[in-house]
DNA sequence: AGAGCAACGTTAATTGATTCACGTTATTTG
DNA sequence: CAAATAACGTGAATCAATTAACGTTGCTCT
């Protein structure tokens, strides 16, 4: 299998929302138009993004919504549950523990940690909340793959280096801090402050109709 | 003034961040090496991003931290106070209320807004919130610039015809979902839980080194 | 059935960002 | 004071991603 590029695989996670949409609705098929509207990319783009494993549309119809979806699924492994682990019990972390609850069927966030002994024990938003301690221990047992940091900046790269010593494979860092990290992680930050900033910044700039985000 | 790259914008910030605390330390001069590995790109990432506002450094010495922030600042506008509005409080956008609060002296959500009358007149986290039918009336009274959306993805096209009927000149969407937006609107988007949708994607790829996050 | 068309698949061109490579400059050292 | 050096500034090359262009295909309509 050839290895799709990052921004690639980000739009066809984003057709992927679209595509259950119609397929919720009983539409049949779907137009690289639609799908590029929904993304807010050329038709071109799309119709090369879907290139990539070879689906084949066809005029008229475009392209069948049942077929490209199961593909699509099949590709981005959607089925494989994964398993989450949260480090950092805070307002952020809490927030995200109940947005996320049951938000995607394949993806849990089974575990929060947090350094804070008060809050060992606890559950909150349907996870059981432990104390960072316990970490390496859960993670082997439930075979946690993936690492959400949000704690505070200054003890992010200690979070980070306890997520990989416990074996996990990728990072989603919302601490403003550059994590130093070895190269076979996968690292996805979410800087919000960063992103207030570039708002600011550009609110004030004359009309450049830039569109950006993860 | 040339534009400046999107990209380049938002690397630039985050050398501020490690400037600034440098200045903290009491530094007199950066490498660009070391503002490389800070935000990890290479050095000649680094020089380039400061070429285009020209402030020279010397070997040896590298940049003058000071003048370098001041410059970097003035260019940013960092200066300028920018009015932030905030739409949704929910579980997302309290924790964002809270996370906020004065962590940047210049950037501040001064009002926040939801449909639940019962939340309305409240304070969170510092922040009075309002009606939303009061939106339009405050953002004009307090020159409220930037929008932040954590509305439910179903109403948050909605939240964010609002926000432009109010003047705003740039959003910030929490939500997963494409707005469309006037052309002069800058629109940024965070959608977490397609980032933790990557994160579990990559983490199953091997040994792909890639980085990113806005 | 043939003409028209609307959308697909793909190659080619373009754009933009990043890296390379190297000449330049201000110290530091023998 | 000349030589070495370490980092800067920048043109050129590379690389990746996007857009343009166009031939192909399979309906639809007369």
């Amino acid at each position: 299998m050839k290895p799709i590029p990052t921004r690639t695989v980000e739009r066809l996670f984003r057709y992927g929302q679209l595509l259950h949409a119609k397929k919720e609705a009983g539409a049949e098929a779907v137009f690289s138009r639609e799908l590029a509207q929904a993304v807010d990319v050329s038709p071109e783009q799309v119709r090369r993004d879907l290139m990539n494993f070879h689906l084949k549309g066809t005029p008229q119809q475009g392209y069948p919504v049942e077929q490209l979806l199961r593909k699509l699924y099949e590709h981005l492994e959607t089925q494989a549950a994964t398993k989450i682990a949260l480090l950092g019990v805070g307002n952020l972390g809490k927030a995200i523990l109940s947005y996320f609850l049951r938000r995607r069927p394949n993806l849990s966030i089974v575990a929060a940690f947090d350094t804070d002994p008060e809050k060992a024990g606890r559950v909150y938003a349907g996870s059981q909340v432990y104390h960072i301690s316990q970490l390496e221990k859960i993670a082997a047992r439930e075979n946690i793959t993936v690492g959400v940091i949000t704690v505070p900046a200054a003890s992010a790269q200690q979070s980070a280096d306890l997520l990989v010593k416990a074996g996990i494979r990728a990072i989603l860092n919302f601490a403003p801090t550059q994590l130093q990290l070895p190269r076979e992680i996968y690292l996805e930050n979410i800087d919000i402050t960063l992103s207030i900033e570039k708002a600011a910044y550009f609110s004030r700039k004359s009309g450049t109709d830039r569109r950006h985000g993860k």
